[in-house]
DNA sequence: TCTGGGGTCCTAGGACCC
DNA sequence: TCTGGGGTCCTAGGACCC
């Protein structure tokens, strides 16, 4: 019987390591992962964070999320460069398309990560090491940037072998390997093992991997409930999920989020930022064609605390008036005038547009919809600033909030393996 | 903490129904 | 109602991922 061989290949410093390879082709003589680096946002408009960082940054404990304010602490000399989504996005497809060449069957899991199945596979049943290092070599010669490749018989443990050392490195972590390879290590390192299942694992005297592995399943299923009992299967290297070639599953909801570069203290400015994301959200409803069904507003004060209101619809919408509309209605009734740093706007219960019903008992909107293609027409033409409603002019925001991804066909993150 | 933005899934509690 | 139990739906919040 011919083995299932899994890889899971993932970029090393994807955003630092793809901003530095193209500023190398645009004959910039500094090599960004050469240098204490980071990719980060503008402090000044309060989207200061550390998105990813060089080797010789992560030498001055700078980690990923943290404050830039944080990362200059730590090291002065540091050098930030702004995020360049639509670059990352050349990357990502220009790695997927070498990795079509090896696997028909490429599940992308996020922008700079993929899973590829080699089952039944004879070329790489005989070698999968030479197989993964031929692969990783192609990626490092033709585009330029480096990457892990972890080698087992399912998805959980090949995730974990790309961890294991980086960077530009091929690992296995076959069933066999798992008590020397995975399981000494600390437990937070477990893929869904987050800050708050460490601290409560760690309160129980689970510090590692193996530990978590060895531990009674009943206990733990009974404080963590069913993320225990995953995550107790994870440990033992358990896990049969299949490798889905990307685009053949459904997106659940989709939704943009802006922190605003001023507080928020008023109801015209807070109904204007729930109008951008409302362009934003419901021009991609419409890309997609799909309405929503479920239609979700947050927010975060400056204080740091969230809240959510939600409501389902009667009547399925990608309708931009209606949905602000709903959306500046379900902000009313849980707004109490805290100043805001941070609103969102998340619609769920997809379906498809090609019935959608005639709303009997509410207003018609079909010039909406008209004046809606209208606008999306003169955007996808000219740009999405080439139209954009007058009540943004000298307000200090944007008339579309959330990054436009202009070519949704995976989704680009999904949790669950 | 001078703390981003895009997702998915799970859980607890309340409403409602039989 | 001084009321039982179970099922389903809805909502808010939290956990995790990159």
């Amino acid at each position: 019987m011919v083995k299932r061989y899994i890889f899971h290949i993932d970029a090393n410093s994807a955003f630092l390591s793809w901003e530095a390879v193209h500023r190398l082709q645009h004959n910039d003589p500094l090599d960004l992962r050469t240098v204490p680096a980071v990719v980060g946002g503008d402090p000044t408009r309060r989207h200061g964070i550390v998105l990813a960082k060089s080797i010789p940054a992560k030498e001055f404990k700078i980690i990923t999320g943290e404050t830039l304010y944080a990362a200059r602490q730590k090291c002065p000399e540091l050098l930030i460069v702004p995020p360049n989504y639509s670059l990352y996005r050349q990357c990502s497809d220009a790695m997927v398309e070498i990795f079509k060449e090896f696997s028909p069957l490429v599940q992308r899991f996020s922008v700079d990560e993929c899973f590829l199945d080699f089952s039944g596979m004879e070329s790489v049943a005989n070698d999968p090491v030479k197989i993964a290092h031929e692969l990783k070599n192609r990626v490092r010669n033709e585009l330029g940037f480096t990457v892990n490749v972890g080698i087992s018989t399912n998805k959980l443990l090949a995730k974990m072998a790309g961890e294991l050392k980086k960077p530009d490195m091929v690992h296995t972590l076959f069933p066999e390997e798992i008590p020397t390879k995975m399981w000494p290590l600390p437990i937070g390192e477990l893929f869904m093992v987050g800050r708050a299942t460490s601290q409560k694992l760690l309160s129980r005297g689970i510090r590692t991997i193996g530990e978590l592995a060895n531990y009674d399943l009943g206990l733990i299923k009974q404080f963590l409930k069913s993320q225990g009992v995953l995550i107790w299967n994870y440990a033992n290297g358990i896990d049969y999920s299949p490798v889905r070639p990307g685009g053949d599953f459904a997106v659940k909801g989709m939704g943009n989020s802006t922190t605003i570069p001023f507080d928020v203290e008023d109801r015209y400015n807070a109904h204007l930022v729930l109008l951008s994301l409302s362009e934003s959200v419901s021009a991609r409803l419409r890309q997609a064609k799909v309405l929503a069904g479920l239609i979700a507003v947050s927010f975060r004060t400056t204080e740091f605390y969230n809240f959510s209101h939600q409501r389902k619809l009667y009547n399925p919408t990608d309708c931009t008036d209606e949905i602000w509309k709903i959306t500046c209605q379900l902000f009313d009734e849980i707004w109490n005038k805290q100043p805001l740093r941070h609103m969102g706007l998340r619609v769920s219960e997809l379906c498809q547009n090609d019935f959608q019903q005639v709303a009997l008992f509410t207003r018609d909107y079909n010039k909406q919809r008209q004046a809606d293609r209208a606008v999306d027409l003169i955007r996808s033409k000219y740009g999405p600033s080439a139209i954009c409603r007058s009540s943004f002019l000298y307000s200090g925001l944007r008339s579309i909030s959330g990054g436009v991804i202009e070519n949704e066909e995976f989704p680009l993150m999904t949790s669950l393996l």
